[in-house]
RNA sequence: GCCGGCUUAGCUCAGCAGGUAGAGCAGCGGUUUUGUAAACCGCGGGUCGGGGGUUCGAGUCCCUCAGCCGGCACCA
């Protein structure tokens, strides 16, 4: 006999080599019923599983979070029969559960088309409908390949021989079908229900190298029932209803086109936004000890190859031949056009560290298919600047640059911040002992500042480990936005050097580091996690001044003048429309407050305050209602100064 | 860059199986002077993404290029 310890705390006592679907039904048959599962000792495990020893003992039904894994998981399995049912000769490869479904990548000469993924659908109706069993089976590691070879799953060979010897090859069989598969899965195809849905087509490389073939890849999702099934869909639309693009448009923000493929054509409203996101950053970089430059856009190529930019990032650049033949490359970065004002004069030991900003447009040429409105473009604006300082300055200031990131973003609202660790890539400049230095003054800066950050190995720059800033939004997206790198290669390369106490020649440390990191991609991030409701600080046109009839244009205009004189971004309509009309109209553009001026208020000289998305309005005199917008218009960085000059 | 899809008026989208382009909103002209998310009437507006081909005839079929969208790879 065995003992079984349950999650109240409850034992009971069973013979050895029971199964948990058997517990279950020994429980209760709803709880048989809702089973998907076992947690056997924190281990998920097969319902079918046997169990021979004390344990303790879960049983995870259909609504627990853990379950919709395995729901998605076996969702998979019957993807991949139906598709091998319906396209015969189409090779399976795995079908992961990932966070928003699963997918199963497909080996076939043909395409799938969007009505195939409808006819996938209806049969994986009908497997499940049949409510075959899943069933485990262990297998001879050559009966296996034997299996698959004559199957002409050749993937599938690649993957068993993947499994590491002494490991078993487990197979799980739902009715005809077969799979090879780690498991758990749930007892039957029953149970995958029907609160599922396919939802997109693409191709992914094998294994995720775009060395390997590509395969066909069908995206879906599954839930333990309809309402989360809807309540997911509902959300994917909410998504596209804050999706910066979307927005630009709507908000008259910014435009692409075709001739200037990821290149942003800013209208003013969008270029006040972001004149509006730099003012704010000046500021923070002034306080903070950083000297603004500007550097050119393009250099001689020779320069580009002297820093190694070249070589290792050349085929991102662009190039330009002149008349007079020469060639320019056009900045993908400004760091060494940094080094060269570094370079202009000799600088002293006392000079360091040494702080130079730039909001400099850097271009790259980015692979066509990953460009993506403002958040992945070709021409970016850069808050970038680079610390040159001694190797012992290097943790002090890494430490200086983290905190100004993060209270950064904390004024963004961005209060969660996730923080990689990148080391050496295998492109990359320097030797392995400058990169061992590199690396480790990166850690020692991290410990110091109290950080611990996620590895992220091989994805440094070229010439140094980097921490990126990873920031999460409304919506639980994550985004890359700043950087900081440890470079001791650059400025050696570029000829850099000080001099030092001793009075002999040294080479600088380059910190590199961006906040916002492009300020395409930032405002991009900002518009879908406001969901284009910007905070008065930020919104391009702060308040719009409504008439209701052309008895009140005079106030309305006097009402516009003294806003205006306040320093806000104002905006007046005098049109013969209904209020109703101008309220939608300004609401859609997401104006965050529409000041009406009737009648009534020419009369009384009030105003009647309408905020975005807010049915109700409050009513206030003029100069009180001006004081009100003044003060929530203030960027917080400027309320603090005022708050501390209060104090 | 790779796989798939898409590209029709300023925007959103119709256009069935090849027969010579249509709606709503926006715009313009009137009427209406209005109280918090769309007043009414009328009028214009399109080399159907570019190029080539098949056909008596192409928005519709084929080829090709570009851009965009979704993934993959790459990345701020």
């Amino acid at each position: 006999m065995i003992t079984l310890k349950f999650p109240d705390g409850a034992e009971r006592q069973y013979r050895a080599g029971i199964t948990a679907a058997e517990v279950a039904a020994d429980i209760s048959k709803s709880l048989a019923k809702k089973a998907m599962v076992a947690r056997l000792d924190g281990e998920l495990v097969d319902l079918s599983a046997p169990i021979g020893a004390d344990a303790r003992l879960e049983i995870v039904t259909r609504d627990d979070p853990a379950a919709l894994e395995i729901i998605r998981h076996d969702a998979a399995h019957v993807l991949a029969e139906a598709v091998q049912d319906l396209f015969p000769g189409t090779q399976v490869t795995i079908g992961p559960v990932i966070e928003s479904g699963f997918y199963y990548d497909f080996a076939r000469d043909e395409p799938f088309t969007p009505d195939d993924l409808e006819a996938i659908e209806r049969r994986m109706q009908e497997i499940i409908r049949r409510d075959q069993p899943f069933t485990k089976e262990i297998w001879n590691r050559d009966a296996a390949k034997k299996h698959f070879a004559e199957k002409g799953e050749t993937y599938k060979l690649e993957l068993i021989d993947a499994i590491p010897k002494g490991e078993d090859v487990r197979i799980y069989r739902q009715g005809d079908w077969l799979d090879l598969c780690r498991g758990p899965h749930g007892p039957s195809t029953g149970r995958v229900g029907g609160a599922f849905k396919l939802t997109k087509l693409a191709g992914a490389y094998w294994r995720g190298d775009s060395r390997n073939p590509m395969l066909q890849r069908i995206y879906g999702t599954a839930f333990a029932n309809d309402n989360d099934l809807k309540a997911y869909l509902t959300m994917l639309e909410e998504a596209e209803r804050r999706d910066h693009r979307r927005l630009g448009r709507e908000m008259d923000l910014f435009h692409f086109q075709e001739e200037a493929p990821g290149a942003v054509f800013w209208h003013p409203k969008g270029w006040t936004l972001f004149q509006e996101l730099i003012g704010y950053m000046r500021r923070r970089q002034d306080a903070a000890g950083y000297h603004e430059v500007n550097s050119p856009d393009f250099m001689d190529k020779q320069l580009w190859e002297q820093s190694g930019h070249w070589e290792k990032f050349g085929e991102n650049m662009f190039v330009t031949e002149t008349p007079d033949e020469r060639l320019y490359c056009c900045k993908p970065m400004n760091c060494p056009g940094h080094v060269q004002i570094f370079r202009n004069g000799l600088k002293s030991y006392r000079d360091l560290p040494l702080k130079i900003a730039e909001f400099g447009k850097v271009h790259r040429y980015e692979p066509s298919g990953a460009l993506h409105g403002l958040l992945r473009v070709r021409h970016f604006t850069q808050d970038d600047a680079h610390i040159f300082c001694t190797e012992g300055q290097i943790s002090e200031e890494s430490a200086r640059v983290n905190e100004l990131i993060l209270s950064i973003y904390r004024d963004f609202g961005f209060d969660d911040v996730a923080i990689k660790f990148s080391d050496r890539p295998e492109k990359r400049v320097g030797s392995d002992a400058v990169w061992d230095r590199a690396e480790q003054a990166l850690k020692d800066a991290c410990r110091d500042a109290g950080i611990e950050p996620e590895l992220n190995p091989g994805e440094g720059a070229f010439y140094g480990p980097k921490l990126e800033y990873v920031l999460r939004d409304a919506i639980g997206r994550d985004w890359q936005c700043g950087t900081l790198q440890v470079d001791f290669n650059l400025p050696g390369r570029l000829g850099a050097f000080y001099i030092g106490a001793d009075g002999e020649k040294h080479t600088p440390v380059m910190l590199h580091r961006a906040m916002f990191g492009s300020l395409e991609r930032f405002a991009g991030i900002l518009l879908e996690n406001h969901a284009g409701h910007l905070p008065l600080w930020l919104a391009p046109v702060q308040i719009v001044v409504a008439t209701i009839t052309s008895e009140a244009d005079n106030y309305a205009r006097k009402v516009l003048a003294t806003l205006q004189a306040a320093g806000l971004r104002a905006e007046i309509d005098l049109r013969n429309e209904k209020i109703n009309y101008k309220v939608r109209e300004h609401s859609l553009a997401k104006v965050p407050a529409i000041v009406v001026c009737g009648k009534r208020e020419a009369e009384e000289g009030t105003v009647n305050i309408r905020r975005l998305g807010v049915r109700e309005q409050c009513s206030a005199g003029l100069d009180e209602a001006v004081a009100g917008f003044v003060d929530e218009a203030l960027p917080p960085d400027l309320r603090r100064a005022r708050l501390s000059l209060a104090a």
